[in-house]
DNA sequence: CCGCTATACTAACTATTCGTAAGTACGCAC
DNA sequence: GTGCGTACTTACGAATAGTTAGTATAGCGG
C-alpha cells in the first residue's frame, strides 16, 4: 500500500526528519539551542562585540564556555571572527547572514517566552498544587 | 525609592533581558531548548501521544530522559499528562495551548535549520579549510 | 623600575548531568 | 509459568559543564 507510505513520507518531508536520530540537523540544533548558544546569538543580534564584551553582557557565562560556544557557532557558519594581531589581543565577533537568519528565530522564541512568562509562572504554580 | 536588587530584577523582567543571569526566562529556555525538549515539542505538535509512542517516534531518546523532559515540560505548563489507572499503564501526553504557542516557534526554528542545512554544511566545509 | 590591570584564550581539575542497563507491578497470550 | 508490553525509577559509568589558574605583553600608577 503506497497510501500510508507516501502519507508518512510526505509528512516526514514537510516536517523534515529531525525526529530521526541520524538527522544532521540534530547537531546544528544542539549547538544553536545550547544554553549559551542562544544567548550568544541574542547578544550578537545587537551588533559586533569583542570577546570580553560578550562575557560581560551575557550574565553568568564562563570564559571557557563562551570560547567553546563561539567556536562551534563559527564552525557552523553563524558567527564570523576577526582577530587583530595586537597586544593586548583584540578579537571581534559578529553574525554572518546565516547567523542573522537563525538569530531572528531564536529571538522570536525568547521573546515569546518573556512575553508569556506570567502565564508560564501561573501554570507552574497551579501545577505544583496538584498532589500527583 | 526601591532601587535595590529586587528593583533591578523587576526591571530586568519588564525589559525582558534574558541576558541577565537572574532572568527567570533562563530556566524555561533551558527546559524548552534542551536536546530532548525540542524534539518532544515537535513530536507533540502532531497530536496526542502515549509515552511509548513518543519513545519510538523520537529517535535515540532514552526512557529516563524522555520521562524527565516530559516532567519538566508538564511542570512549565507546556504539556498535559492524562493517566488512566489501568494495567498495563496507559498515559497520554498532549500540548496545552501554551505548549502549542511555543511549539510553533520551535518548529519554525527547526524548519529553518533543515531548510538551510545545505548552506550550513557548505559554510562548515569552507570553515574547515581555513587553518586559522 | 615594579607591580597591577586588561586581553583572549587554554589546561587541569571538579561538579553536574547524561546515557545505559536493569528493576518494578500487573495483566494477558501462549 | 515464561515471556511480553506498559510507564516509569534507580544505580552506575561516561560525557559534559563549570571553576580556577596560567600565558604573553602593553599601558598605567607610584
Amino acid at each position: 500500500m503506497l497510501e500510508t507510505d507516501t502519507g508518512k513520507l510526505a509528512a516526514a518531508m514537510r516536517r523534515g526528519d529531525v525526529l530521526a536520530a541520524q538527522c544532521p540537523s540534530r547537531e546544528i540544533l544542539k549547538h544553536v539551542t545550547s544554553q549559551w548558544g542562544i544567548l550568544v546569538l541574542m547578544a550578537l543580534m545587537e551588533g559586533t562585540h569583542r570577546f570580553s564584551e560578550l562575557r560581560r553582557k551575557i550574565g553568568g557565562v564562563s570564559e571557557k564556555m563562551l570560547a567553546q560556544t563561539l567556536q562551534q557557532l563559527e564552525q557552523d557558519g553563524f558567527v564570523s571572527r576577526v582577530s587583530y594581531p595586537v597586544v593586548p589581543p583584540h578579537v571581534e565577533y559578529s553574525l554572518t547572514p546565516l547567523g542573522d537568519g537563525i538569530g531572528l528565530h531564536v529571538e522570536a522564541l525568547t521573546d515569546w517566552i518573556e512575553h508569556n512568562l506570567p502565564s508560564i509562572i501561573k501554570a507552574q504554580q497551579s501545577q505544583a498544587q496538584k498532589p500527583q
